[in-house]
DNA sequence: ACGAGCCTCCCCATTTTGGGGGAGGCTTTT
DNA sequence: AAAAGCCTCCCCCAAAATGGGGAGGCTCGT
């Protein structure tokens, strides 16, 4: 096996990358690279429906999506919460549904061993990147730390140019008065109106205004959709 | 200047790190392996106030955070929705209130150059790793593909040991059903009750059920917070 | 000087939500 | 077999929110 990623090839690769199938390509080629058996970036979670740029048989990939196997799968909740790579080897597969999907994996004759990364982006957006291969030891503990760093590096490059080719023309990015921010923020906490205003040393009925002033700037049909949408766009953090 | 970071020095002190004096060293480790004016960890936005491990003076930081400069912040802003590494030069740097912190950061004996990568968490945590330094050309132009790996490699291995300092002990991640997910996620994208109920086949009743059952298993106040702490949870997503 | 935006405050009628209650059928796990 | 959770449906009443309206003062940018 190469002790080397060549990460310039990659890079060559997803700065002429136009659509998913280009990156498909890129991560076939990385695939090469490593001498593993498949490569995935999954976008798991984003503006619209999971998509990939993977290795795996077509087989497996509308399994995957028939059965929503995303919805159970442990390494995508493990990855979730956790910022350093997965070994899948040290997940919790004795659930009926985990069960399920790794024997819907070995039927369509993939390998059970792996490593995973997440990734995040703005607005909720999470992906995973990972590495399998039907070696019988996980590939984490025979990855050298030099290849988690190229690990990280391809997850960071494939994640940024999807980002790339999604990221809708930016024609004017809401923004909100500091109050209106105040406001929503305070609502999503939890505090109602009378609460927040009384925090905000307000009256209610300017709290209001505010709620309303934010709710036209977002084009939100309701209080609560302002304050979904000012969270997705990062405008307000709980 | 030293064409390779050593990462493994930094893995090293990020691995024995166990506040944020720990990283603040770990951080002061980079910049004199840069040769670097300052290295700077900034988490912008996570479940608390905002904090950092850097190498700016006090005088500085102080400033920073009694002008709320984060709020008005280009890099902050540019960064935010940006998946590659920023360039401080190729911001706009005209209104008023970013001047005004331009001249703040000169009057602390700043440089005015610098990159900065922005990474991201779960539950919209938003941090930025920047090197800065006072030469008149951007350090991006300078710095060659191999240091930008470097950063990005830098920034994700800081931010990490980050979460992994604040991570609560999750005792009970909680969860919702699929139609809880769903009613909440419609509410979220704006839908009122009635117009949700239709999209599910259901009756508005049922609608609520669910949004009630939802409501008491995040334990939040009223909808509004049931929505935007499943959103904070990455339990649904616009 | 003027316009735009932010911050502040008030009113009424109608609609929606929250809090409480009730119920049954199905599947999965232990 | 039993318990727990999910999915489905219905009711009433009080409280809160929404949709519409009104208003003035201040700061900043052009």
């Amino acid at each position: 096996m190469q002790t080397e990623l060549r990460l310039g090839e990659l890079c060559e690769r997803l700065s002429e990358a136009q659509d998913h199938d280009d990156l498909a390509r890129a991560v076939a080629g990385l695939r090469d690279t490593y001498d593993v058996e498949h490569v995935v970036y999954h976008c798991v979670r984003s503006g619209g429906e999971q998509w990939g740029a993977l290795t795996y048989p077509k087989e497996w990939v509308d399994a995957y999506v028939k059965e929503d196997f995303k919805s159970i799968d442990p390494v995508v909740a493990a990855c979730f919460s956790r910022p350093t790579p997965v070994d899948w080897k040290a997940l919790d597969w004795s659930a009926r549904p985990a069960r399920e999907l790794l024997g819907s994996a070995t039927a369509s004759g993939l390998g059970s061993q792996g490593c995973s990364l997440g990734v995040r982006g703005p607005s909720g957006r999470y992906a995973l990147f990972s590495v399998n291969d039907r070696m019988s030891d996980g590939l984490r503990s025979r990855f050298t730390d030099a290849r988690v760093d190229e690990m990280i590096l391809a997850a960071h490059y494939i994640d940024s140019r999807a980002q790339e080719m999604e990221a809708e023309p930016v024609a004017k990015l809401r923004t909100l008065s500091p109050r209106e921010t105040d406001a929503l923020t305070l609502l999503a906490k939890g505090l109602g109106r009378a609460q927040a205003a009384e925090r905000l040393a307000i009256s209610e009925h300017t709290f209001r205004v505010y709620v309303e002033s934010a709710r036209n700037k977002l084009g939100a049909r309701n209080t609560l959709h302002a304050v979904a949408h000012a969270m997705s766009l990062g405008l307000i953090c709980l």
